[in-house]
RNA sequence: GGGGGGAUUCCAGAGCGGCCAAAUGGGGCAGACUGUAAAUCUGUUGGUUUAUACCUUCGGAGGUUCGAAUCCUCCUCCCCCCA
C-alpha cells in the first residue's frame, strides 16, 4: 500500500515536501510525529497524528512517536500556548508509561515484526545537553534570518489581521530549533527521514530538514495534515465538559460514543476516513447507504462503533449502545431497573449526583422540596413548577406530570436510587 | 473648560406617577415535530406550598407623593458634540 496515496485519499495530506513518495518507496525508513506529555493521556485531539502513524506502520515503515519531555517545556510558538508548566520527572514518566499504553492500541510495538512502533522521549537526550553545547552545535547551523522568517514567529513579532504584535521570548523563540533537533537525533539514530504533524507544524519541521541538511548533509523530509475542523466552526473535541481523552478514568466509554454518535452528518464522512481504517471504497458505499436513509445515522453509528472499539472495547462498545438505547430511545423503568450496578454507573457515570438521607424519602416528601431544596438539582421549586407543567419532567423515566405526588420509598429503584430526568438529554441521579 | 445624552431583568432594548415583575427581540429551558441533526411551531424565562397575594429587582444614596423604573437633589460610571 502506497502511504501517501492512502493519507491523499483519506483527506489526510495538507502538505508534502516534493520528493516524499518517492522516498518512502525507496525501502522502510521511519517517520516520527510529536506528542506532548502534558496530561496522562492521549485526548481526541491527538488522534490524527496517531492515525498518520498507524498508516505508516501499516504501509510497511516504521513509526516513532516522540514524547516532548523536553519541548513541552518550553511552549510552542505556533499555538497560542501560554506558558508551560516545568513537569517533574516522576510526571513526566508516569504520562509516558500511560500515553505508550494507550499508542499500543494502535500501533504495533512488538519486537517480533520488523517494523514496530517505538517510543522516544527528547527529554532523554535534550536534558543532557549543556546550553553552550547546543548553541555551538545545533544553534550555529540555522540563522536568525531563517528562523524569524517562520510564520508562527512572524505572527508573533508584527502581528496578524485579527492580533496585535506580541512579542515572544528567547524560550519560544528557541522552540523550532529544540524540535529541529530531534528531528536530527531521530536521523541519526533511527534512519528517521521524515516527520509529520498538523499542518501548524510545518514550520518546525522545515528547521529540523534543515538542520538536517547542514550537518549531516541529509535528506529529510515534512508532512502535514489540516486541521480538524467542524462543519459547524466549532473547535474539534471540545465539549462543554471540556476535552475527550482517550483515557476511560477521565472521559467514560459512553461519552466518548456519545461524542462520535453526535457528529453531524459533514463531519461524519471526514471524520469517519481520518479515524478509521476502513478501506475508502468501503467508506464510499456506507456514505451512499446513509444518504438514502439519513435517519438511520449509519455514519454516525458507524463511526462511534469502529473507534470506540479501537480505544476502548468491545464490551465498552456494546455497555454504551445499551445505554444509549436506554437513554436516549424509550427507556422504561422496568430496563432501569434491569441494570446491575456495574453497568448502572457506567450508563450514568458524569452524571449529577445527589446523596440525601434515605429518611428523607420513606418520610415522604413533595417534589419541591425534593429536587430544590434537598438535592440543588433546580435552583428553585417555580422551575421544578414550570417544568412539571412543560411535562418535561421524568422520575425512573416515566413522566411526573402531577406535582401533588408525594415521593416515597416505592421510587427508590433498588432501593438506592432516583433517576430524574429533564427534557430528553438531562440526568441527574438522587442516591441515598 | 462649555454643552448634550445615557445607565432597565442573562444580553440588546421599550417603558404614560398607579392597570409594571416591567413591551419586543436574542439567548436559555421545556413541549410538538424529528435522526440524540437542522429548520419550524408552541409554551416558558426573579422568588415564595400558584396567589385577583406578598417579597426582592430598573447604577448608588437621599427626597417629594397615599403611591416612583418613571418627578427632584447629590454621587458614581459611560458616551457624544464644541473649544
Amino acid at each position: 500500500m502506497n502511504f501517501v496515496e492512502e493519507i491523499t485519499k483519506r483527506g489526510m495530506l495538507h502538505n508534502i515536501m516534493p520528493g516524499t513518495e518517492e522516498m518512502l518507496k525507496d525501502g522502510q525508513v521511519s517517520a516520527y510525529v510529536g506528542i506532548d506529555p502534558t496530561a496522562d493521556s492521549l485526548h481526541i485531539g491527538h488522534l490524527v497524528s496517531v492515525m498518520l502513524l498507524k498508516h505508516f506502520q501499516l504501509a510497511g515503515h516504521k513509526p516513532i512517536a516522540l514524547i516532548g519531555g523536553a519541548t513541552g517545556m518550553i511552549g510552542d510558538p505556533s499555538g497560542k500556548s501560554q506558558e508551560r508548566n516545568l513537569l517533574d520527572l516522576k510526571t513526566l514518566r508516569h504520562n509516558q508509561e500511560a500515553i505508550k499504553k494507550q499508542l499500543s492500541k494502535f500501533l504495533n510495538f512488538s519486537n517480533e515484526i520488523e517494523n514496530n512502533a517505538i517510543l522516544v522521549n527528547n527529554y532523554d537526550w535534550m536534558s543532557k545537553f549543556s546550553f553552550l553545547d547546543f548553541i555551538r552545535d545545533v544553534g550555529k547551523h540555522i540563522s536568525v534570518n531563517y528562523m524569524i522568517a517562520k510564520d508562527s514567529v512572524k505572527k508573533r513579532m508584527l502581528g496578524s489581521e485579527d492580533k496585535d504584535a506580541e512579542g515572544l521570548s528567547f524560550t519560544e523563540f528557541s522552540y523550532q530549533l529544540v524540535q529541529g533537533y530531534d528531528f536530527l537525533h531521530l536521523y541519526k539514530e533511527h534512519n528517521c527521514k521524515l516527520q509529520m504533524g498538523g499542518s501548524d507544524q510545518w514550520g518546525n519541521i522545515t528547521t529540523g530538514t534543515e538542520l538536517i541538511r547542514r550537518i549531516q548533509q541529509g535528506k529529510a523530509y515534512a508532512l502535514t495534515s489540516p486541521l480538524i475542523t467542524k462543519a459547524d466552526g466549532g473547535k474539534f473535541g471540545k465539549t462543554e465538559s471540556g476535552n475527550i481523552w482517550l483515557d476511560p478514568k477521565k472521559t467514560s466509554p459512553y461519552e466518548f460514543y456519545q461524542f462520535w454518535i453526535n457528529t453531524s452528518d459533514e463531519d461524519a464522512e471526514k471524520y469517519l476516513k481520518i479515524f478509521t481504517v476502513i478501506d475508502t471504497n468501503e467508506i464510499k458505499d456506507i456514505i451512499k447507504e446513509h444518504k438514502e436513509a439519513p435517519y438511520a445515522r449509519i455514519l454516525q453509528n458507524k463511526l462511534a462503533e469502529e473507534i470506540t472499539v479501537m480505544v476502548h472495547s468491545k464490551k465498552d462498545l456494546d455497555t454504551s449502545v445499551a445505554a444509549s438505547k436506554m437513554l436516549f430511545g424509550k427507556g422504561t423503568k422496568e430496563q432501569l431497573e434491569s441494570l446491575n450496578d456495574n453497568t448502572f454507573n457506567a450508563v450514568f457515570s458524569g452524571v449529577p449526583k445527589f446523596k440525601i438521607n434515605k429518611e428523607v424519602i420513606s418520610k415522604g416528601i413533595n417534589i419541591f422540596d425534593l429536587l430544590a431544596e434537598e438535592t440543588q438539582i433546580f435552583k428553585s421549586k417555580a422551575e421544578v413548577r414550570r417544568l412539571v407543567k412543560d411535562k418535561g419532567l421524568s422520575l425512573n423515566m416515566e413522566k411526573f406530570t402531577n406535582s401533588d405526588t408525594l415521593i416515597t420509598d416505592q421510587y427508590l429503584l433498588n432501593n438506592k436510587y432516583i433517576v430524574i430526568r429533564q427534557g430528553k438529554k438531562k440526568y441527574s441521579i438522587i442516591t441515598t
